[in-house]
RNA sequence: GGAGGGAUGGCCGAGUGGACGAAGGCGGUGGUCUUGAAAACCACUGUGCCGCAAGGCACCGGGGGUUCGAAUCCCUCUCCCUCCGCCA
């Protein structure tokens, strides 16, 4: 959500930032309607105040005096009535829509179509050579006997899996290695529910445009988070926070839940794009400082980093540009690890910086030190994700005698191993 | 799922049709006093919207209604508590 005063003092730049980032907004009609919504509060404020006044003044009145003003009073509530309804009908198109209005995108931020136009800012490690013929994850899974998705598939439907054995406990290792290295980063876990109301969907700017991504429990009228940013961003809605507090640091480890639809012929192959996994995830609310927001941005960015180092993988750092953004992100960057099978880089992290986009929604505000309340700041990126780091891993560091070197961080994980062997 | 009770400011808690944005207490901030601290005393202490401003308006769990006027009356929803039932 976007403050109504910016749009108005700002028009063209949303306008543009609606082209770039590929949402329709009718600048013009939100225009329209917020000068007819001021106009109306104004309008029925007034007569408030002077219906108001009447009602105290009625007591002084003896009569004749008192019948008319009585009847004078009767109309003018009838009038603020109406005034009222009109008022509601206007706010609520005028809600509609303002919740449709993109966030502006930050001046360097690549204008682009989609991930095709993103830019490479950076590039760590090598892709390893083999000397023999290489698997797949699906294959080498297979061949360990750690992921099943023949019956992932029978129990579940497409894009489903079973992580079975070492499968299994490399998942954990996966999340366990993210969730302490994140928490010695400073971040405090936070685990939450998966299972969220409305206004945490709309409040992270999942919704609206994301429902169709979204498993809805109708029956309750809930959502299954795809990202547990939803939960935690959330957390702090409706506070005001204190500036000495800030910033806040959160780490979640949570199940993720995406519907992927429209995605029938994409990245069919193994768990790539799957539609339940885990993740470690790194959210930051900080002060409305545009410069605080930055470093925060490369601080999540950074870590993250850190740990695809720490795992050996391959990795490169792009920009995303404007056709890659989300309606309230204003900058951000991929991490992207090299993946074997598919001869390229695949996308396992991602960082966004929203500036006060989420926090306006959520109302999640703080008091500066000039007692001014101000909204807060909020990021985030990837941690870690299950699938997609274990595939990365599968295929990086399978040997030629089929078994998978363990890397070394994960080990400790692992009851110190240094291998996954196939099954005798 | 059934029956009953409840929801008021940062917290506790009064208020059953008008002068109530709301007593009182606690907490917080500032001050007086003090060598310092404590105590005592005094003052201040919610949020949002419209407006250049003066100012106005809204908010007593949410929504709707009755009324000239609603924290207060009516309807409805949500949440919390107690009891019963069911059940991981």
């Amino acid at each position: 959500m976007l403050d109504s005063k910016f749009i108005r003092e700002n028009p063209d730049l949303i306008r543009e930032a609606a082209q770039n980032k590929k949402f329709e907004v009718d600048v013009d009609r939100i225009l329209a309607l917020d000068e007819k919504r001021r106009a109306l509060i104004h309008e029925s404020e007034t007569l408030r105040a002077k219906q108001k006044q009447g009602s105290k003044d009625l007591g002084k009145l003896k009569g004749d005096d008192k019948q008319a003003a009585l009847e004078e009073l009767k109309q003018m509530s009838e009038r603020f009535k109406t005034l009222n309804d009109e008022l509601r009908n206007v706010e609520a198109d005028y809600d509609e829509l303002m919740l449709r209005v993109p966030n502006v995108p930050a001046a360097e931020v690549p204008v682009g179509e989609g991930d095709e136009d993103n830019v490479e800012l950076r590039k760590w490690g090598e892709p390893r050579k083999f000397d023999f013929e290489t698997k797949d994850h699906v294959e080498i899974g297979k061949t360990l006997d750690i992921i099943d998705i023949p019956r992932g598939v029978k129990v579940s439907g497409t894009r489903s899996y079973f992580f079975k054995g070492d499968g299994a406990l490399l998942e954990n290792a996966i999340m366990q290695f993210g969730l302490n290295y994140i928490i010695k980063k400073g971040f405090t876990p936070l685990f939450g529910p998966v299972i969220v109301k409305d206004f945490a969907m709309y409040g992270t700017a999942f919704f609206p445009f994301g429902e169709e991504q979204c498993y809805r429990i109708e029956k309750d009228e809930l959502n299954l988070v795809g990202t547990s940013e939803v939960f935690v961003t959330s957390f702090h809605s409706d506070e005001i926070l204190k500036e000495s507090d800030l910033p806040y640091l959160y780490a979640a480890l949570s199940t993720c839940f995406r519907r992927e639809a429209g995605t029938y012929g994409r990245d069919t192959k193994g768990v790539y794009r799957v539609h339940q996994f885990q993740k470690v995830e790194q959210v930051v609310l900080c002060r409305a400082d545009e410069e605080e927001s930055r470093r925060q941005h490369e601080f999540i960015l950074n870590n993250s980093e850190e740990v695809l180092r720490a795992l050996g993988l391959p990795y490169h750092v792009v920009t995303c540009c404007t056709g890659d953004l989300g309606l309230g992100q204003v900058v951000k960057y991929d991490l992207e690890a090299w993946m074997p099978s598919r001869e390229g880089y695949g996308e396992t992290h991602s960082a966004s910086r929203y500036h006060d986009f989420q926090a306006r929604r959520l109302n999640i505000r703080y008091k500066d030190s000039d007692g001014k309340t101000k909204f807060v700041h909020t990021l985030n990126n990837t941690v870690v994700a299950s699938t997609r780091l274990l595939m990365a891993i599968l295929e990086n560091y399978q040997q030629a005698d089929g078994t998978v070197e363990i890397p070394e961080v994960l080990r400790p994980y692992m009851g110190g191993r240094s291998r996954i062997e196939p099954p005798k």
